[in-house]
RNA sequence: CGGGGCGUGGCGCAGCCCGGUAGCGCGUCUGCUUUGGGAGCAGAAAGUCGGAGGUUCAAAUCCUCUCGCCCCGACCA
C-alpha cells in the first residue's frame, strides 16, 4: 500500500482525556477514533491489526475442529426469560421493544442463542461433541466505558461454546481451547498468566482467566515463582504473615474518637496486624459481620461466595443491627451471622468493644466469639503462597481471554437434551471461551512501546514492512524503493511505501509512531555508497546493506519472525 | 449509582476568580526558501466559547438547569 493514499491520520499530541498508553497511541497513531463513551472507530491501520488478530484466532479454532457461525445481534427476550438472566441481568442489557411491542434486547453474550441452537439441532450422542463460535459484536451498557478499547460498550468478542456427552468430553474441549489460547496468544506475540478464575456470572464449575500484564489492566492476579499457582485475587488463597502472638490479658482500653484502624494502631502504638476489622455487610438475609485482620482487605467477591450478593452496610444500619456506632464494633456478642477470615483463627487482638469510646485488647478468637471461618482477604504480595508457602507476588493484568466449565445451566433451562447410547435423555454438558480481540491489540501495544510510538509484534502489525524514500523528488531513491517495495509485495509481504512527499523528521516520526517491524530508509547519501538502510523498530538497530541485497535482507528477516 | 475534573477554530490549551474588542501553539490553504528526525519566512481561511434559561447597558466570564466526556469508586461475560 501508498501511504499517500492511506487514510493514517496521526497525532502529534494525545488527547487529553487518554490514560492508558493502549489508548494514547492508538489516537495518535490513527488506529482508532471515539465516537462517544465506549464507542470505537476503527481506522485503516486499526482494522488490519484487528484482521490479523481474528485471522489468528479462526485458525488456531479451527485447527482445534471449532466451526464458525453467526448469530443474530437482536435477540427475543423470551430466550433470556428462560435462563433467568432477563432478570438477573439488569441494566447492563441493552433492551428495546420492536414495532409489534415485543421485549428484545442487544446481544451481551450468546450462551442462550448457542444453547438453543444446540437444542433444536443436536438431537443423538452420535451428534457430539460440537464447538461452534463466533466472532461478532457485541453491546453492553457498561457502568463505565474506560481506557480505551479495553472496556467498550460495542466490541467484538470471539466466543466458542462447546456441546459434549459427558464431563470426560467436556474436558477435552475444555483442554482443546486452553491449548488453543495459548498458541493464539503466542502468536500475537503477548506475554501472557493462564490464572485460576471466578465463574461469575457465567455459571459452572471451572474457569480459568488469560491474563496480559499490564499497569493499564483492571485485574489483579496473584502468582507463585516456586509452584506455578496463579489466581485471579478475586479467589486466590494465601496465608498473611502471622504476627507474634501478644502476652495481652482480656481488657477494655479507652480510645476516644479514634475509630478507623489506623487511627487506633497509631494511639495505640501497635501494628494493624494485631486488630480485628469488623465491617458490617447487608446480605439477602440480613446483616452479616465480616472479619478480617487489620491489615488484610476484605475481598467482597469471595465474600459473596459464602453469603451471596451483600453491600456495605449504612451507618444507621450498623447502629440498628448491632446497637454499637461505627468505628467501635467488635466481634463480642452479636447474635447475627459472622464470617472470619482464616488468619484470625490463631493469636490475641484488638477489636471495638461495642461502646463508644473504647476497644478492647486480648480478644481470643473461639473463645470470645465463635464465626465460622473462611478465606475472605485480599491475596497481597508477600503473603504465602496457600499451596507451597512460598511468598506471592502479585501483578496487574488486562483479561485478554476466559475459558469457563458451564457444565448444564443453559442446557437445563433451554431444553437441550440428546438421546444417549443407553436409551436416556441428558443434558448436553457446556463450555463457553472468550476472547477479546481489541484487548488483544491493546495489550500488545502496552507490552510493546517506548516513548516514540508502538512497537509491534510481527504477527499483529498493520504491515510488516515500511519502505521510506527519504525524497520522493530524487529519482534515483524513488525507483530503488519502487522497486524494493514491489519485489516484497511479489514475495507476498505487506509492504508500506511512505511515497508522501514531506520531509525525513515527519516520515521517520510517523514511522516510530505507527510501530511497524522493519522499516527500509533509501536516502541520496545512501545511495551514492550503493546501499540502503534496514532498521528494526524494536531494537532500533541500523544495518546498511548493499541495495541489490536489501530485498533478500528483508526477507530473511520476516522469516525468522513468522 | 456515589465522588472529582473538564467542555473555548480540526487537535492541544490560555482567558473565567475581578463581566466590556475571543487569544496562543499545532494542523489546514497560498507563495518563496528549505530538505536524513515532526523546517523558516510572509500571507490566509476557520470559533460566538457544549446547550437552554436568567441577571446585566453589556456574559466565554456571574446564577440556575441540562447534555456530553474523562478519572476514582461501586458494578462488570
Amino acid at each position: 500500500m501508498r501511504y499517500s493514499r492511506l487514510f493514517i491520520p496521526t497525532l502529534k499530541e494525545a488527547p487529553s482525556d487518554a490514560e492508558a498508553v493502549s489508548h494514547k497511541l492508538m489516537v495518535r497513531g490513527g488506529f482508532v477514533r471515539q465516537l462517544a463513551a465506549g464507542l470505537y472507530i476503527y481506522l485503516p491501520l486499526g482494522q488490519r491489526v484487528m484482521d490479523k488478530i481474528n485471522t489468528i484466532i479462526r485458525e488456531e479454532m479451527n485447527a482445534i475442529g471449532a466451526q464458525e457461525v453467526t448469530m443474530p445481534v437482536l435477540h427475543p427476550a423470551e430466550i433470556w426469560q428462560q435462563t433467568g438472566r432477563w432478570e438477573t441481568i439488569g441494566d447492563e442489557m441493552f433492551r428495546l421493544k420492536d414495532r409489534g411491542g415485543r421485549d428484545m434486547c442487544l446481544g451481551m453474550t450468546h450462551e442462550e442463542i448457542m444453547t438453543w441452537l444446540a437444542a433444536h439441532d443436536l438431537r443423538s450422542y452420535r451428534d457430539l461433541p460440537q464447538m461452534w463460535y463466533q466472532l461478532q459484536t457485541k453491546l453492553r451498557d457498561e457502568a463505565r466505558p474506560k481506557s480505551g478499547v479495553l472496556r467498550t460498550r460495542e466490541f467484538v468478542m470471539k466466543d466458542s461454546y462447546s456441546f459434549d456427552r459427558d464431563d470426560e468430553g467436556l474436558d477435552r474441549s475444555y483442554q482443546l481451547h486452553l491449548e488453543a489460547y495459548k498458541i493464539i496468544y503466542a502468536r500475537c506475540g503477548l506475554n501472557f498468566h493462564l490464572v485460576q478464575s471466578d465463574t461469575g456470572m457465567m455459571g459452572g464449575s471451572m474457569a480459568h482467566e488469560f491474563m496480559a500484564p499490564s499497569p493499564a489492566g483492571e485485574d489483579v492476579v496473584a502468582l507463585c515463582g516456586s509452584c506455578g499457582y496463579a489466581a485471579n485475587v478475586e479467589l486466590a488463597l494465601s496465608v498473611p504473615k502471622a504476627p507474634a502472638v501478644p502476652d495481652w490479658t482480656y481488657e477494655e482500653v479507652a480510645t476516644p474518637e479514634k475509630r478507623t484502624i489506623d487511627e487506633v494502631t497509631r494511639f495505640l502504638k501497635l501494628t494493624p496486624d494485631l486488630f480485628i476489622k469488623s465491617i458490617v455487610v447487608m446480605s439477602e438475609a440480613g446483616p452479616v459481620l465480616a472479619l478480617v485482620r487489620g491489615d488484610q482487605t476484605l475481598h467482597e467477591k469471595k465474600l459473596a461466595r459464602f453469603i451471596g450478593p451483600h453491600r456495605p452496610a449504612q451507618k444507621d444500619e450498623v447502629k440498628s443491627s448491632l446497637g454499637v456506632p461505627v468505628g467501635f464494633i467488635g466481634p463480642m456478642g452479636h447474635k447475627v451471622r459472622m464470617i472470619a477470615d482464616v488468619s484470625l483463627k490463631e493469636g490475641l487482638y484488638v477489636a471495638g468493644a461495642n461502646k463508644e469510646g473504647y476497644h478492647v485488647k486480648g480478644v481470643r478468637p473461639g473463645e470470645h466469639f465463635k464465626p465460622e471461618y473462611a478465606d475472605i482477604h485480599m491475596a497481597e504480595a508477600g503473603d504465602a503462597c496457600a499451596e507451597c508457602g512460598k511468598p506471592l507476588r502479585t501483578e496487574r493484568v488486562i483479561e485478554i481471554g476466559n475459558i469457563f466449565k458451564l457444565g448444564t445451566k443453559y442446557s437445563v433451562a433451554l431444553k437441550a437434551t440428546f438421546l444417549d447410547e443407553d436409551g436416556s435423555e441428558k443434558p448436553i454438558i457446556m463450555g463457553s471461551y472468550g476472547i477479546g480481540p481489541a484487548r488483544v491489540a491493546a495489550a500488545a501495544i502496552e507490552q510493546g512501546h517506548d516513548e516514540n510510538g508502538m512497537i509491534w509484534p510481527a504477527a499483529i502489525a498493520p504491515f510488516q514492512v515500511l519502505v521510506i524514500p527519504v525524497n520522493v523528488k530524487d529519482a534515483a531513491s524513488m525507483d530503488r524503493a519502487e522497486e524494493i517495495y514491489a519485489a516484497l509485495e511479489e514475495k507476498g509481504f505487506e509492504v508500506l511505501l511512505d511515497d508522501r512527499d514531506e520531509r525525513a523528521g515527519v516520515k521517520f516520526k510517523d514511522a516510530d509512531l505507527i510501530g511497524i517491524p522493519w522499516r527500509v530508509v533509501i536516502g541520496e547519501k545512501g545511495l551514492k555508497e550503493g546501499v540502503v538502510e534496514l532498521k528494526e523498530r524494536r531494537t532500533g538497530s541500523v544495518e546498511k546493506v548493499p541495495v541489490a541485497e536489501a530485498v533478500d535482507r528483508v526477507v530473511r528477516k520476516l522469516v525468522i519472525e513468522a
